[in-house]
DNA sequence: AGCCAGGGTCTAA
DNA sequence: TTAGACCATGGC
């Protein structure tokens, strides 16, 4: 018997406490979740250290593609996530950059407008809405998928995990952010070491075997 | 030296 | 519909 999405959640909470939300800068999801993609986090925060104020959308929006390509380098594919961001910050304005004025856009319509976004896939659209306008949608990711795996759900596929989570859990977009939080921390802090099982707060429920 | 990092797109079979 | 090539840099 494997262990469910609930008992799941509480386990990582025990081990973890209170989990942090992504930004409450909705553009600041926005602009790092498109420069995260296959990239370390490091080089994220680094960049975005040495935009410091700057990571505004009114800023974003007056550069040139090639500064903005500049300023984003470290996280690689500079040119294709330049274009991405200039997309998703032309769409965001639609809005009038702000998350509120999309408050009676339904879920649905929001999603298909982000991933109608060259550059935009399924992990980053869900993490926009989950963490930039707090509407339910479970973001899988590669830690969310390493996870499962080594919890005995190796067979999963992505709509399956999915339907694992927003199945067992409140639609609840709060309860899905710092969800997917949790297993962030889980993966980055314990399970990313190898060998991990001695140390993992999960180790009962873990099918790795070393 | 090489491999990996919180993806996404395009193409060929 | 799916596997593989490609995009690019920094850290270890």
């Amino acid at each position: 018997m494997s262990i469910s999405a609930k008992e799941l959640y509480h386990a990582l909470r025990a081990a973890y406490g209170q989990p942090r939300w992504w930004s409450d800068e909705a553009y600041t999801v926005m602009f790092q979740a498109v420069l995260v993609q296959n990239t370390a986090w490091g080089n994220v925060l680094k960049t975005c250290a040495a935009l410091g104020g700057r990571l505004t959308p009114e800023f974003v929006a007056g550069l040139s593609t090639e500064e903005l390509e500049r300023l984003i380098r470290p996280c690689g594919f500079y040119r294709a996530k330049a274009r991405t961001i200039q997309a998703l910050t032309a769409w965001f304005r639609q809005y009038n950059f702000d998350h509120q004025a999309a408050a009676r856009v339904p879920t649905g319509t929001l999603r298909g407008e982000l991933l109608a976004i060259r550059g935009v896939g399924a992990e980053t659209a869900d993490v926009i809405l989950v963490y930039a306008f707090y509407r339910p949608a479970f973001v899988i990711d590669a830690y969310t998928r390493r996870l499962l795996k080594r919890l005995g759900y190796a067979f999963l596929n992505d709509a399956a995990i999915r339907n694992f989570f927003e199945s067992g859990l409140p639609e609840d977009a709060r309860v899905y952010g710092q969800y997917h939080w949790l297993i962030l921390e889980h993966c980055i802090a314990v399970c990313r070491k190898t060998p991990c099982c001695d140390a993992c707060p999960l180790q009962s429920a873990c099918a790795r075997r070393l």
